[in-house]
DNA sequence: TTTAAAACTAAACAAATGTTTAATTAAAAT
DNA sequence: ATTTTAATTAAACATTTGTTTAGTTTTAAA
């Protein structure tokens, strides 16, 4: 791996737990183990090595539910099916980014950063409501509020994500327990999802 | 209003916008209008400030479902109703208090600090359990996964309240709209959770 | 009125911060 | 083999950080 890639990902890692503000590039560099002006060799600054760290994951975060629009070989619940798993699969495995992106969300300085952060997480916002919207048009769905299902959808992932702290004591493990690599976990929030959206969507 | 209190509503302020670590107890101080060396004076240090903050704004979040359970006025999804409204209205006026708690959460240090948050925050679900439970005891529900419509309706209510940002795109609104005082937002949330709720509770 | 405690201040403190400098080594190009 | 460019280093830079000090003013008690 590159170094450059090396620092990315100590930065990443380093973010999430401790916070932008909260990570000093000493620390990233010592992770790193490069010295700490190869920081600004490289990126310029903290702040421009953080938006490097977005830039990066944010690739990797790629839009994939624009083709399923115009599938005809689902049905629209089918479609909701597979995007209820994409969601929890691609949140779940990339909890520590999750994380960052929130948390910098949530703040208010740095607002160009923000908006960046905003449009990579409702990057596949689109394609979803149109599905829904087509589903509710060929009579299959209920005449549900669009955006908020989504934002039910996406909220029972990321609500269960805040931290493994939260995540046990919501589902009542102890402290051993790892909720973010866990099979089972993945599972039963997916059972829940469809079928909490299954009741939602379609016509009784 | 006491001089400690005033300084503890600008540490909430800048607290919830720049995240504790981004903010300086300078900082505090100028919006206080308090010399700096009072922060110390009054509470110690700039961590145990921050504690007094969480402490101060949680005793106003006491529970309030604990007599719902023993209701016997009203059925199993009216008291769902009334918790649904209960948590928008909480969550939507202390948005501020709410980035703090969340964002605290995410972080891996100060542990204590985040058992502490994750206490607060799940004070009122013990109550909501029962709830639920005793209503799929009667037939009233289905037998649902109860901890994972509990997070969806907490999570439901926070992903919107993640940013103002976030909320305007969700919901496709302009950049003026001020999504956290909106009165009509409120209502678009609480008609959809209720509607979603009933159509997953409720026996078909 | 005197005394004791609390509230408040400006200045100083050491430590940590992000960034830059100037020098050196390694790699690539000529 | 020589030159040029890139990578890397340790040290220094100026600020900012949270906190403390030592002194002053205000308030309350005796």
């Amino acid at each position: 791996m590159a170094k450059k890639e090396i620092i990315i990902e100590s930065a990443l890692k380093l973010f999430s737990t401790k916070g932008f503000e909260g990570t000093s590039v000493r620390e990233i560099a010592a992770e790193a183990g490069v010295n700490v002006a190869m920081i600004s060799y490289y990126f310029g600054s903290k702040e421009k090595l953080f938006e490097s760290v977005v830039e990066h994951r944010a690739s990797f975060l790629k839009g994939v539910f624009a083709d399923l629009v115009n599938n005809t070989s689902l049905s629209a619940i089918e479609k909701i099916d597979f995007i209820i798993d994409q969601t929890i699969e691609r949140k779940l495995s990339n909890s520590q980014f999750q994380h960052i992106l929130h948390r910098e969300l949530s703040l208010e300085h740095r607002p160009q950063l923000r908006d960046a952060i905003s449009d990579i997480l409702l990057r596949n916002m689109d394609p979803v409501k149109i599905i829904i919207k087509n589903g509710i048009n060929d009579g299959e769905f209920n005449q549900v509020d669009i955006e908020l299902t989504l934002t039910t959808m996406l909220g029972t992932v990321h609500y269960l994500l805040t931290s493994d702290i939260m995540c046990r004591k919501i589902l009542g493990k102890k402290e051993g327990f790892s909720p973010f690599q866990n099979k089972q976990l993945k599972k039963r929030l997916s059972e829940h999802t469809k079928q909490l959206m299954r009741s939602h969507l379609l016509n009784k």
